[in-house]
DNA sequence: ACATTTTTGTCCACAGGTGTACAATAAAAA
DNA sequence: TTTTTATTGTACACCTGTGGACAAAAATGT
């Protein structure tokens, strides 16, 4: 009963995931993107709805990829500070070998639509500050752990967030993940998040 | 001899500085720009040549009033590492404090450009390399006057960027300019370049 | 064969943008 | 007044984009 789909949908949504992490979210016009998936601009619209509907289930898969998902699952037995280390190890190495450096498709978004996008603005800014408050809770977890002093917690969360903008960023900078990681070690250090034993 | 001219260039010129640090350099249409301005487009395109030759002219002025253009002409005697922090906690300010949050112009055109635009991404490429060798630079003179230990200075001015671009991202989220002090404090205290004695 | 659903092709009317060209007008100095 | 330059208005030919409409074709299970 009825025609089967031609084309696999996440397939698709990972294709127009790739093309906006590239370009932006702009540059990523309808006609663009059909063109991209070898549909028409009307099969488009009937199977998306709408450019901005399919930029929200993009946003969702990417951050189901993103270098940071695994703090989202930790086991709260495990080393959390080391754990969130490797997480920065393996943002330096994502960012600065990344062949095309293509930084954060997150971090990205913020910057071209907080402030401008009065829809996905929004959405986006929500999304940064959701990562924030995670920091935070690690972070408290930490103390209670013993794993770390528990003062300037808040502060300690927004440095990390700091940080991993800056990897993103500089990613398209600065194309040697060791020099990436090294500096990145030196500050995680100096906020006594990195310890030495940890051999990252 | 010759009529002339009715408008003031470098007015202008930071009119159009606002626009693109507003809305980024591809969403200010020559069009865009023009009506701006109260041009038509041909005057536009008559007094400015090209807006990729405008966009340059705006990054030079924009330069010349980052907070960061005072580590240009430091004076060698002055505690480098104090002024370093005052800029820093200047940034903080600025950023947090922008009614319209846009962030730093440079830096957004950075994520905006590098890798998608052929002639201005490296141009924006080089130009934040440059900070970044001034950083190196700085921190190397701080070395020597026995302000800062000579170990891993490259990473530390690696640091310093990748703080810089943090608090002009999460200037966009965060907008409690002392609480983003607070946090970038704690950074620069953990690379060993604020000093409580500063007092900042 | 049939009903059903997906996908296509092709329109529409519209808004916005590009770069260039050229004649016309305005303002200032010689 | 004349020369010189700045600025305007308008036109061109073109490309790209939007969202929606509708009939036609293709592919499938029953």
């Amino acid at each position: 009963m009825g025609r089967a789909k031609a084309f696999n949908r996440s397939e698709a949504v990972n294709t127009v995931m790739h093309e906006i992490w590239r370009n932006g979210y702009e540059a990523c016009s309808v006609k663009a993107l059909s063109e991209k998936l070898g549909l028409t601009r009307s099969s488009f619209y009937h199977s998306f709805g709408s450019r901005e509907a399919l930029f929200l289930e993009v946003l969702e898969v990417y951050s189901e990829q993103s270098p940071d998902f695994a703090l989202n699952h930790l086991d709260p037995k495990s080393p959390i500070l080391k754990e969130i280390c490797k997480v920065f190890k393996h943002a330096c190495i994502a960012r600065a070998e990344d062949p095309e450096h293509r930084g954060c498709l997150a971090i990205n978004s913020v910057l071209e639509m907080v402030g401008t996008h009065d829809t996905l603005g929004p959405v986006l800014s929500d999304a940064m500050n959701a990562r924030l408050v995670r920091f935070e809770k690690l972070l408290k977890l930490a103390a209670i752990k013993g794993e770390l002093h528990d003062n300037e917690i808040r502060s300690k969360a927004i440095a990390l967030i700091n940080q991993l903008v800056g990897i993103n960023v500089l990613g398209k900078i600065i194309h040697n993940s060791e020099e990436l990681w090294l500096s990145t070690r030196s500050s995680l250090a100096g906020l006594g998040i990195y310890k030495d034993s940890f051999n990252l």
